[in-house]
DNA sequence: TGACTGACGTCAGTCACAGACATCACTTCC
DNA sequence: GGAAGTGATGTCTGTGACTGACGTCAGTCA
């Protein structure tokens, strides 16, 4: 490469619009390749021909590069909730708002989440924000719940066992050898969950 | 004591034993004084005559300082699991293992884990710090549960569900009104949740 | 045309954290 | 009782995450 092409290169891509998400891209790949810890901000930025101060612009931190879709995801469990009808129970609830939020996994996204999850699993760090992600929904979640006038002991309770049961069966369509839906694993491990809350023998 | 043993006070709290202990007493103080971010691990190590060398060499990083009982913690939740009688069910173990932890919350000790909680409530990454430990120790229960021949998907459940009645039990003990014990309150919330799944109308 | 704005770059600084090596108090063994 | 060993600590130095202040540049709108 000649340094006049590097010049320019530098300029075209300077302001092409969606920078976060040629960040996102940029990082992911790194990460896979060399690790989380092994890949600095400088380096990713430098990827897509940006500067650090403009990766901790779009992102509040390092991790945070890699949890960005949340609000999007958060936004279809509460979709899901207002789906449901007025007169259902808390958990019937929380069953419609796992529906609706599975559904937006649809099966060509497995091997994307699966390297994304490779990528979380190997550092401890990442796997911290992940909890707290999922935490921040369930939050979300139960403020749902409350204002559909379901009792505030209910509503957290419900939520947690959403997010759970969300997590559980996310990990297992992440599974090599899993071919059911998202939608049916979650629903198979509700069932679980009712069924062993049920009965005390 | 002699005056030689006054002048060397800075040698005597050097090597005086129980440093990580002094040090968490010191970070908790000016945690909640001054905030988290801005106090440095430098001026926590010399409010007891240690260096910042020295704290990173009992904490691997500034906020473990605030969660370091955690094993002793995880182990009393151990113990409730192996004192279940052999024929309980998945869900009485975790019982079982409530009762076990939350003895273990005196409340003698509900002064110091409000002042605590005060700090970690308002910053984000001592929050996250926290749903990790949570998470470690749902994953210790699962494990233990599968040891006593529980199966998989039902230890996952069952431990995650009595972690989360822990955190919501413990958070309704801080507060100011609350003159029940944790291990009541534990029991009350348990119920509730066995309620809430139980009931699909 | 010129003020305005938003996305970016540059510069300089703070602080969390880690590796390498020296030091000191105490123990153990000869 | 001195020598060697051991574990906790100090010192020095470096890297990288993150931030504040300020300058720059292209498009927008009056």
């Amino acid at each position: 490469m000649s340094v006049a092409v590097i010049t320019r290169l530098d300029r075209m891509t300077r302001w092409e619009p969606g920078a976060a998400e040629r960040l996102q891209e940029a990082a992911l790949d790194l990460f896979a390749t060399q690790g989380f810890e092994q890949t600095t901000a400088t380096e990713i930025a430098q990827a897509v021909g940006l500067t650090e101060r403009t990766f901790f612009r779009h992102f509040s931190d390092k991790r945070e590069v890699l949890f960005h879709g949340q609000h999007l995801f958060t936004q279809a469990f509460l979709d899901g909730v207002q789906a449901a009808p007025p007169d259902a129970s808390p958990m019937e609830i929380v069953a419609s708002a796992l529906r609706s939020a599975t559904s937006s996994f649809p099966d060509e996204r497995r091997p994307h989440s699966r390297s994304r999850q490779a990528v979380i699993d190997q550092n401890p760090a990442l796997q911290e924000r992940e909890r707290h992600k999922l935490a921040s929904l369930a939050a979300a979640l139960a403020d749902a719940l409350r204002a559909r006038g379901v009792d505030d002991l209910a509503a957290t309770l419900a939520a947690e066992s959403g997010v759970t049961v969300f997590k559980v069966a996310f990990i297992r369509w992440l599974r090599e050898d899993e071919r059911r839906s998202l939608t049916d694993l979650a629903e198979d491990v509700l069932r679980e969950l009712l069924a062993l809350t049920r009965d005390p023998s």
